[in-house]
DNA sequence: AGCACGCCGACT
DNA sequence: GTCGGCGTGCTC
């Protein structure tokens, strides 16, 4: 019997699988999925098995490599054989490793550990050591260290004898000490200690026996009477507020015993959930839900598109949908953004669902991440609320998955593998033969596209559900403003409507989508500008701490007073971020109690969170922050959203600016007037014209998407194109151009070929691909690598991603050694 | 990615 | 004449 492996090592050389002999004792256990440790070359690496050959005769060529199995580190194999087989496409599709692609379905917890142990050989006897060897003294209290603990980390004993590598070496090369590598999992199992009575009749035989002042005793017993089973002993101790030591003189009676057995991390342990019920459904809800339960129990595969205008009570479809999903016996992924997986939505699921949920996001530890992890993969919970990552949940038999606010950018994996959430949900849903619910008041284009022309299905919801009314839009050209003499950052409106919610203890949402103070340092005299030493990027002003910050590498120096080119003292500062808002907010309304949000005042864990709270219990007026206050937020008494600067993103160099724009914007103005109070919306701009800005004003997405789709078409854009981007980086740059264009030259001369071969139709259809480029990046430098790319534009039926990788091989043939970087973004989300 | 093997310069 | 530099190539 042979298994196919693929090992822990990501290198092009090494992206295959390679055969191992499964010995006999493992052969029982080993399936597609496991996890093994195998020898390679000198080492001993984890890998993954990928298929079994079970064939009989075993026979091995002459002279053949082939070893055997070292261990399968799994009881339950953690990938199913679909995951396997996932991985696979994967590979084929974003361009990366097959263990790259694996390994992103595994919880961290269980990415191997390396670990060398040495302990002394067999045949190095008490006697030798010092004198026939002719050992230093060093090596000889080594030694002796070594045996008095029988083997020891490579790593401990270093720090034990510090700078003594040489003469651990040595020990080693001369057969003294033995090297054994272990791999191991990064996490261990929790245990728990559990105290487990025996039967009552015992437990009551006893209580009658103890002596009168054995008070917590006779707590206890009288407690586990009452409730005959298994209880962990912090639990105990605690609810019955006695001590451990009671608990012991139990067991020393023979009443209990106390086993530390191994247990799931909890994190919600300590939240009681309110459990809701299903509610009534409107008829646009009754509508799409109906059509959802039926493909659920018709068990066939399909994608919605559910698009409902922000309020018009999208969870509540899915929660009925994923009832209906557990009743046909089927499991359920939930997919939403990171940002906003917050304690309320996970209630949402816990209430409805309870032990049925497991949750995964980024706020857990690895071990709790890993304990919820296992609930999914042995069937102790039937639904998955998670981030991007939650989309490889190890389920089984999956009906149902659904991806809320479908266009976030954050489904996206900006490391390899640079996978999107959404295609991996599909992937995975045709396998299962299950649903897929897309769902969001702003759909993608490319999803809206699909669900017009030909493969999604489209469900509307046009209707909030408490019948609110989406709130009034004012767009503010901010060049009158200045025309009019007003050269504060807020408009003549914007400030008074910020008065007026203050007077009327109203609550308010402001969102400037850039931290920091300032956002860029010039030099009136000379026009010096302040940049990263490593990455070509002006770097931004952070007053509190008078530091001027690189938002790529993280780069910081002191603020400047004077230029460092001509020493002039004309620094200005330019551009608005949220720390000077916040500021300036300050000084026009004293009193006014701002909480920031952004980046750099939620780096602290639960940090997040505990900003929103503050604000739900209304201990502040202003919520002010970048895109993280736009998701999904719901405050009854915010009845003004102002937007400082609506531009930000609009300029940015990427195709999806103005889509990007009329999301944000559109995801704001549905954050006032969810309830009673009617809601107003303040946008500023500078270009007031723009569709992306009219169309978000008027809350109307199909002429948005009509324009823009039109603007796509015209320049080749998604989804009438796909485009791949390949990012080639390198400290040297006459040599990264070179690189640029012989794969450019190569890949148009392999589409040159391609289409002479094909009989080419002038469809507007037909197969097409353009090349572009190198160019250097957006980001022409990062941490001292320049940046060079190419962009590879295709439609039609055209394998442009195996060009792409054929061609990329080639050059890495051509350059190697050369530590050139190839990047390969399949579908990218930035064009950074 | 590591790690071993192998071929050339600065030392006892 | 040996130790060790890191270039090259392989890992079932």
């Amino acid at each position: 019997m042979y298994a196919k492996v693929i090992v822990d090592v990501p290198a092009k050389q090494t992206d295959r699988s390679f055969d191992y002999i499964v010995p006999e004792r493992m052969r029982r256990w080993i399936e597609i999925g496991s996890r093994v440790s195998v020898p390679f070359g000198a080492r001993k690496l984890q890998g993954f098995v990928v298929d079994i050959l079970r064939e009989t005769d075993e026979q091995l060529p002459e002279g053949s490599k082939i070893k055997p199995i070292e261990e399968v580190l799994d009881i339950v194999p953690p990938l199913t054989r679909e995951l396997v087989e996932l991985s696979e496409w994967m590979s084929g599709k974003y361009l990366c490793y097959r263990i790259t692609a694996l390994q992103s379905m595994i919880p961290a917890a269980l990415k191997a550990k390396y670990e060398r142990r040495l302990s002394v050989a067999r045949g190095a006897e008490q006697e030798e050591i010092g004198y026939q060897l002719m050992l230093l003294p060093d090596q000889v209290e080594i030694v002796q260290y070594i045996r008095g603990k029988g083997d020891v980390e490579s790593e401990k004993l270093l720090e034990k004898f510090p700078g003594k590598e040489d003469a651990i070496k040595s020990l080693v090369a001369e057969g003294i000490l033995e090297e054994t590598q272990v791999v191991k999992d990064r996490m261990a199992k929790k245990k728990v200690l559990t105290v487990y009575p025996r039967s009552s009749g015992i437990l009551e035989e006893q209580l009658a026996a103890l002596p009168a002042n054995a008070q917590s005793q006779k707590q206890i017993l009288t407690f586990l009477i009452e409730n005959h089973e298994p209880i962990f002993l912090s639990q105990l101790t605690v609810k019955l507020n006695v001590s451990a030591s009671a608990v012991k003189a139990l067991g020393d009676k023979g009443c209990l015993t106390v086993k530390s057995v191994e247990s799931y991390r909890d994190p919600f342990a300590d939240r009681e959930f309110k459990t809701t019920r299903a509610l009534k459904l409107t008829s646009e809800q009754q509508e799409a839900y109906g059509l959802i339960d039926q493909y659920l129990r018709d068990r066939s595969h399909i994608v919605f598109l559910l698009q409902g205008v922000t309020g018009s009570g999208k969870t509540e479809v899915y929660l009925q949908s994923i009832q209906s999903c557990i009743e046909q016996c089927c499991e359920a992924i939930v997919l939403v953004p990171e940002i906003s997986l917050t304690p309320q939505m996970v209630e949402r699921f816990k209430g409805r669902f309870g032990d049925l949920v497991a949750v995964l996001h980024s706020r857990l530890s690895h071990g709790e991440r890993y304990d919820e992890w296992r609930k999914i993969r042995s069937g102790k919970v039937k639904v998955v609320v998670g981030a991007r990552s939650a989309v490889f949940a190890p389920f089984t038999n999956i009906g149902l998955i659904i991806i809320d606010e479908e266009h976030e950018a954050s489904y996206k994996q900006e490391d390899s593998p640079k996978y999107h959430a959404r295609d991996i949900a599909i992937e995975r849903a045709k396998h299962h033969r299950a649903a897929v619910v897309l769902g969001s008041a702003t759909p993608s284009l490319e999803t809206f596209y699909r669900a017009e022309t030909s493969s999604f299905r489209l469900l509307r919801m046009n209707e909030r559900v408490l019948g609110a009314r989406l709130p009034k839009v004012e767009i503010v050209d901010m060049r009158e403003e200045l025309k009019a003499g007003n050269r504060s950052m807020f408009s003549r409106s914007l400030y008074s409507a910020i008065q007026q919610r203050l007077e009327k203890q109203e609550q308010m949402v402001l969102l400037l989508n850039r931290r920091g103070y300032s956002t860029f340092v010039m030099c009136r005299s000379c026009g010096y500008v302040a940049q990263c030493p490593h990455c070509e990027i002006s770097l931004t002003y952070h007053r509190n701490s008078g530091m001027l910050r690189c938002h790529y590498c993280g780069y910081a120096e002191r603020e400047k007073r004077q230029c460092p080119d001509c020493e002039s003292e004309h620094i200005r500062y330019f551009g608005t971020g949220t720390q000077k808002v916040e500021e300036q907010l300050c000084a026009l309304f004293p009193g006014i109690r701002v909480i920031r949000m952004d980046v750099d005042t939620t780096a602290e864990k639960g940090s997040h969170e505990k900003w929103l709270t503050q604000f739900r219990s209304r201990q502040a007026d202003v919520l002010l922050g970048t895109q993280m206050v736009a998701k999904g937020l719901d405050f009854p008494y915010v009845t003004l959203v102002g937007v400082i600067a609506a531009d930000t993103i609009l300029n940015l160099p990427d195709f999806r600016a103005a889509e990007k724009t009329f999301q944000l914007l559109t995801q704001v103005a549905g954050r006032a007037g969810r309830h009673e109070l009617p809601g107003e919306v303040v946008i500023q701009t500078y270009v007031p014209e723009h569709y992306s800005v009219t169309y978000a004003g008027q809350h109307d997405y199909h002429g948005f998407v009509d324009t823009e789709l039109r603007a796509r078409k015209d320049r080749g854009y998604p989804p009438y194109f796909h485009l791949i981007l390949i990012t080639l980086t390198h400290e040297n740059v006459p040599l990264l151009i070179k690189a640029g264009e012989t794969l450019a030259g190569d890949l148009k001369m392999m589409w040159n070929e391609w289409s002479r071969s094909e009989s080419i139709a002038h469809a507007e259809d037909r197969p097409l691909m353009h090349v572009y480029g190198p160019v250097a990046s957006p980001i022409p430098r990062i941490k001292d690598r320049y940046r060079f790319q190419c962009m590879v534009k295709y439609r039609g039926d055209l394998d442009a991603a195996g060009m792409v990788r054929q061609a990329c091989h080639r050059l890495e043939l051509a350059m190697n050694k050369d530590k050139l970087q190839i990047g390969i973004d399949v579908d990218p989300q930035m064009m950074m």
